[in-house]
DNA sequence: TCCTGGTGTATGGTATGCCAGGAACCACGA
DNA sequence: TCGTGGTTCCTGGCATACCATACACCAGGA
């Protein structure tokens, strides 16, 4: 449950140079469409320090993170470039996200109390009522928010802090994916049968209901999608 | 499969000293036993550099990487320590290595050649043969070996990476795994049946072995390693 | 003796300058 | 026109000096 453990940043300010410059290329390179033909994929460490206020070593710090994510991809004495994620490298993603939230629902039919499981019906109910997410298929921010109550419930703080790191790359396609009209409703459906099977403590179904769920988004996104 | 992909080296030599001192300074805390009352814990970036003989920047991005695996933490201006994984942590890791393994073989199942899942026969073999088998339980190479190859015979390249990490974490504890006398044993069992269990193509059999064969690794853990 | 305030020191954070490799461009010759 | 050699400049890698803060230690007063 991210929504209950409120993110304490220490003042929002007072953070070391390395932290913010991080935290800003992060969300620069988030709002980015880094799909369009046009997309400016190349950064330069000096241009930046200089946009920034700062200087290198800080920025090198915070570059060399996001190289290590995945995110831009640092190459000696040629250039740091954004990363444009393949779409097999998605697709492995998604696989993997099937991976650690089955095994969070699992986790969750043992671990969490009849309270918070009953908590996810307003994450659903929120959903359907999300007008939004009749546009945005999977990726809407009440849909992911139920994903993320899921695996909150599972008291495993390891399956959170790994599918947030999947979670960035793949809204980063979010923007390519076709709409289809029953898919949001189907997707509805599955969160209740979902929510019901954790309640009923049924681990084997309430796991097998998660990752075939995940995986059909794969096969939509292996489908409809187009990148590369 | 990892072993058939062998992993070419540059030149062994020719890389950047951040990567050297990031390597050497992963393999010193490897075969340091962190759990010892005397270990040193404590790093100083200074003196590591005149160790290494290169300057504070280099290594303090290979620092800043392990930071960031959560080998060791950095606090400003207090120190740099070398992390001991509580327990919770290390049942954690072995849940999402479950997690990861169990879909590994899943995937496995639909995309491993016959002749490939034929050749963890020969792992099986070897870890039967293994006098240290007998000794280290679940954490001898040969074991490691199996356990990566149906990794590998899941064709997915992330499953792959983030299982290693997890590894070298479990590693760490192995020293502190108790010696069960039929546990190796079981453990031969439980692989041989899931090779069985790949070879049918049995999908939904080869998860289940696989992922509670990790789970009972996780539970005798749980009460027979005694960290913290 | 114990508490308190100040000062020194250790240590990670940051700024800056130089280095070396590679790519692009241009001149020149075949 | 095309290929080849060299020169220049761009760019990340590295070294070094300085900065800021948390902690320890000591002196002085109650």
């Amino acid at each position: 449950m991210t929504d209950t453990q409120l993110q304490i940043e220490p003042i929002g300010e007072a953070q070391s140079l390395k932290v913010r410059a991080y935290e800003a290329l992060k969300a620069a390179i988030m709002q980015l469409n880094i799909y369009a033909p046009d997309a400016e994929l190349k950064l330069d460490e000096r241009a930046l320090s200089a946009r920034f206020g700062v200087s290198r070593t800080p920025l090198r710090e915070a570059l060399a993170q996001l190289d290590q994510e995945g995110l831009v991809r640092i190459v000696a004495r040629r250039g740091i470039f954004i990363v444009r994620k393949t779409k097999a490298e998605v697709l492995e993603m998604i696989t993997v996200w099937a991976a650690l939230e089955s095994m969070a629902a699992r986790l969750a039919t043992k671990e969490a109390s009849d309270e918070e499981i009953s908590g996810l019906h307003d994450l659903v109910d929120t959903f359907s009522s999300d007008v939004i997410a009749q546009h945005m298929g999977e990726y809407s921010d009440a849909n992911i928010r139920f994903h993320q109550a899921i695996i909150g419930l599972s008291k495993c703080q390891l399956l959170a802090d790994m599918t947030e790191k999947l979670f960035f790359h793949v809204r980063a396609i979010r923007q390519r994916t076709i709409f289809e009209d029953d898919r949001a409703k189907r997707s509805i459906v599955d969160h209740k049968e979902i929510v019901v099977a954790l309640e009923a403590r049924d681990t084997e179904r309430a796991e097998r209901l998660v990752r075939e769920h995940t995986l059909k988004l794969r096969d939509h996104v292996e489908r409809f999608v187009d990148i590369d």
